[in-house]
RNA sequence: GGCGGCAUGGCCAAGUGGUAAGGCAGAGGAUUGCAAAUCCUUUACCCCCAGUUCGAAUCUGGGUGCCGCCUCCA
């Protein structure tokens, strides 16, 4: 069995075979860089990187594939315009003001780079002279400056929706409305260049100076970064129609080859049953959430519990859920290098995962056949926790003290299998860009727009204050106070000094036989 | 109105023909002066009705409820 897919194009699970052997070539609808990214943005592209990883795994049937990561920023759009004009800025500094912060939210949800992250501003040649083969293919006309594409001269519109135009014709009529109308020759068809208002910015072209329609955008990047046919396309659900369907029409009249072979597409996230976006404000800022304390593997985790497909309601009592869950993996995935020395995990007791005992083959097998099968991560992170389990027990008995056994010092092979299959799904613990993200954002996550404010999450609670300083000699004193207390039977003190060292950030564990541990943070 | 999707324990969520993964919460137990933390154990017949089948959460038909797209949107 190898990986299958759901292919929209088909509404069918599918076995994925690329066009090149071992290689796959992948578009991803990027973000209209005009404000921040929210988390159904987040969603998306966790679930797609998680997909990348999964594809560049060794452990897949057949071995790892070679993928080429494609990704675009919408930078010429209405939105954007709008938005320059609002602030008084220039076009360009909103974009880019939008795409640093963009790479800095992403950074920080541990997203893989794309390997090539194509602009609509640097690409107009491409997309002016896709424009123009369509024009002389017949498949486009150009109205006053404006130039349309002609839906009902492509055979096979809407095949990914599922439309018929013949059907549709009559919801259409009255749906819309102003100017454009006059122009277009039938009520689907698109702009593939909208001639300039005086007063607004303007890319000069064969039609005049003006700027791209959305979807031509689109067609034009994956054509000059991939070619006339890809792999994989990907995309958020909201946008299979209209703008892949479009960019179907567009690239497939112009090269006459199927764009692309499978179509990917994720589910939305939903507030209180409804989709999440700018528009009912009722989007939380990514690093609005991150800024509450909320860590990024815990977004991961939260994601990742829930198939792709699927729409996805976001609630503080699940985002708490999984702050619990990867509290405990990340003790389980932390074990392995925390306390290297004492349970002598060296890299050269690292095994291979062909001597992997049964068990251990056992679950690295169920994880990828729940991968397989349409990236079914959350059956995956079930082994992950069975993976996990015995390890976080281990991870709370050394962080106490104790001292590991022979049998615990045999689990290294587990350890191994649970950081490799993690990282799979992209959870590591410890992010590097939470930092960043943290310390770039001046004021930083007072994003106003946080309709849904979420308390800050007892998961940082202890951090700021764990720096406080006490000396050990201080705190081991406290302790023998205490220590004092309770076999004076003077519970009072005793509590009373247990809490003053809470309030320092210093934990006290006490173990069997009277003995007590204390722990920073 | 058209197209598509979803409905599993208190919450979230896997499972697509053979007696229900996992996470969170809860309960019981261990430990404790108590607590915290930790460890162990434990909790469902799957929206309704009819049908197919030796057998269905899983297939078919009908019903009910919810969501997405049809305008910019991950």
């Amino acid at each position: 069995m190898t990986l299958r897919l759901t292919n929209t194009l088909s509404r069918a699970k599918e076995a994925f075979t690329p066009l090149v052997d071992r290689q796959v070539s992948i578009y991803c609808c990027g973000v209209t860089v005009y404000d921040l990214c929210h988390l159904g943005h987040a969603r998306s592209y966790i679930v797609w990187d998680v997909l990348r990883r999964y594809l560049s795994w060794p452990g897949q049937v057949g071995g790892a594939y070679t993928v080429t990561f494609v990704q675009n920023f919408t930078d010429i759009d209405d939105k954007i315009l709008h938005r320059a004009a609002q602030e008084g800025l220039a076009m360009e500094e909103v974009s880019a003001r939008n795409i640093s912060a963009y790479f800095q939210d992403m950074d920080a949800l541990n997203i893989l780079r794309a390997d090539a992250m194509p602009r609509a501003t640097a690409c107009l040649d491409g997309i002016c002279s896709l424009i123009g083969e369509l024009e002389s293919k017949g498949a486009a006309y150009s109205a006053d400056g404006d130039v349309y594409f002609a839906v009902m001269k492509q055979a096979g519109y809407g095949k990914l929706s599922g439309r018929d135009l013949s059907e549709q014709q009559e919801g259409a009529s009255g749906r819309t409305t102003g100017e454009e109308d006059g122009r277009k020759r039938h009520p689907f068809d698109f702009a593939l260049w909208k001639g300039a208002k005086p007063g607004e910015p303007s890319f000069p072209s064969p039609w005049g100076p003006g700027r791209p329609g959305w979807h031509i955008e689109c067609s034009a990047m994956v054509r000059q970064e991939l070619g006339d046919t890809i792999d994989i396309h990907l995309g958020g659900a909201d946008l299979i129609f209209p703008h892949h369907e479009n960019e179907i029409a567009q690239s497939e009249a112009a090269s006459g080859k199927p764009l692309a072979r499978y179509w990917l597409h994720n589910g939305m996230v939903n507030v209180g049953g409804e989709k999440m976006s700018k528009s009912l404000g009722n989007f939380t800022t990514i690093r609005a959430l991150l800024g509450s304390g909320v860590s990024p593997m815990t977004l991961r985790l939260f994601v990742l519990q829930a198939h792709y497909r699927k729409p996805l309601d976001f609630t503080l009592e699940g985002l708490e859920a999984a702050a619990t869950g990867w509290k405990g993996l990340s003790g389980a995935l932390a074990v392995g290098s925390t306390y290297a020395d004492v349970l002598g995990w060296s890299d050269s007791q690292v095994g291979s995962s062909a001597a992997l005992p049964e068990e251990l083959k056992a679950i690295r097998e169920r994880f990828r056949e729940a991968m397989d099968d349409d990236l079914n991560t959350a059956a995956a992170l079930g082994e992950l926790f069975e993976l996990a389990r015995p390890l976080r027990a281990l991870a709370n008995r050394l962080r106490i003290g104790d001292i590991p056994s022979e049998a615990d010092r045999l689990q290294g092979p587990r350890w191994q299998l649970l950081v490799e299959l993690a990282a799979v799904l992209g959870l590591e613990p410890d992010p590097s860009g939470l930092k960043e993200l943290l310390a770039s954002s001046p004021g930083g996550c007072g994003e106003p727009a946080t309709a849904a404010p979420m308390p800050a999450a007892a998961e940082q609670a202890g951090a700021a204050a764990a720096s406080s300083g006490l000396s050990e000699a201080a705190i081991e004193a406290l302790v023998d106070q205490r220590k004092a207390a309770k076999a004076a039977r003077d519970f009072a003190s005793a509590d009373r000094l247990r809490a003053e060292l809470k309030a320092q950030g210093i934990e006290l564990v006490d173990k069997p036989g009277g003995v007590t541990v204390w722990l920073r943070g």
